[in-house]
DNA sequence: CCCTGTGAACTGTTTCACAGCA
DNA sequence: TGCTGTGAAACAGTTCACAGGG
């Protein structure tokens, strides 16, 4: 029974925590451990031991009783659970700032991520290169979704850093354009066009959420 | 009762939801709406009803039975709840590219932050203007928050944008300089110090959560 | 009557505790 | 014996459903 197909099972909170687990388990290997215990690598990132063993059952048994996991087993294990293993062609649309420092942000190739393109409006940035991608003018994005469809390098998953305003409206143009996951940086929560996995990374709201603890602990203390 | 002292009823889960009713109560009011329903605000938010009279009621009874609530109410309400209140001086450390694009960030003073200074060890970078901070040296962190303290203006958050390796002696150095709360963008999960709130922005993790359904939805449909 | 505020029911997640296997 | 894998218990968060006040 491949229990990787039955999703329904998958609480939403494992597969973060999945991650988390493959890098902590990436360092061990560096530093050449060869196995590990749930409790071992439970302590190593702040968890409890049954949590690791339930997120790790549902996708199969990867373990020995009595003896643990084995590192380079687990790793490949987990790579397969995420679909790392294979490349995600990814793009970015809004060449501001912060989509400068996403293209130039190293940490995607090293996990599969490959960097297509990125896209703007404005004409005074288009032809730069940026990391891995060039910079393309924003009414090319259906022709290169397509031209990439066509060569067998579909993008998979578009990060949006445009402006708040245009957010919606680039979320909807790009699900238009055959991609079916956006990761949004505006502070705006977009609704997500069908069939199309929108996921949020809102600063702001990572912001508030220190300053009312901050808050209310100077209430309390 | 001050219902907003007792900290230890509101789910963590509450505070960004709050977050998400501010800038929604907000552009209603941009809009010209003066009052509104939990039911009205749930539709623009996409939840349950229950769910944002439930949150609310952690913190007071803000609305009014059989009409609803009085959105710039609400606002003051919910901003007040959130510490939104006052302002909150925040430093970077770290001016690669994501540390530059974060201090260009126009959201942070729009909702009461105000960036005091960036660090960097790179003397090249000192000296430089990003936005309304100035990079100076990381030797004078310790002296810098102790001078900020001293006039009153005490440093509240660190966002830390430094390579990997550099993640948990940066935030062990601002924990040890008198910051209480942490927004850390490094791809680790750094540990706390004592009595210091670390919140964790992880890029590959939202990469690798998309990867995950994109790969599951594949084996199945 | 309408909509808030909230106990109670329900759903999802975490933790416990132990059977089962190396 | 030691540690995994997993039902069952405990806990947390969400939704229901209705009492209560304008």
């Amino acid at each position: 029974m491949n229990r990787s197909l039955d999703r329904g099972a998958v609480p939403d909170v494992t597969v973060p925590r999945l991650a988390l687990y493959l890098r902590k388990l990436r360092e061990l290997r560096a530093r050449g451990v060869e196995s590990v215990s749930s409790q071992a690598l439970a302590d190593e990132v702040d968890l409890n031991a049954a949590q690791i063993r339930k997120d790790l059952s549902y996708f199969g048994e990867f373990g020995v009783r009595g003896v643990g996991y084995e590192v380079g087993r687990l790793i490949d294990e987990i790579t397969r659970c995420l679909g790392l293993d294979r490349t995600w062609n990814i793009i970015i649309i809004g060449a501001g700032q912060l989509g400068t420092a996403l293209a130039w942000y190293r940490g995607f190739s090293q996990q599969g991520f490959r960097l297509v393109a990125v896209f703007d409006n404005a004409a005074r940035k288009i032809g730069a290169s940026y990391g891995t991608g060039q910079v393309r003018d924003i009414a090319e994005l259906e022709h290169f979704c397509e031209e990439q469809r066509a060569i067998g390098e579909a993008v998979d998953v578009a990060l949006v850093s445009v402006p708040l305003a245009a957010a919606q409206e680039t979320v909807d143009r790009v699900a238009e354009a055959g991609v079916r996951a956006v990761l949004n940086f505006a502070p705006e929560r977009v609704v997500a066009p069908p069939g199309v996995l929108v996921r949020q990374v809102d600063l702001t709201s990572e912001l508030m959420f220190l300053s009312y603890h901050l808050h209310s602990a100077c209430g309390e203390s």
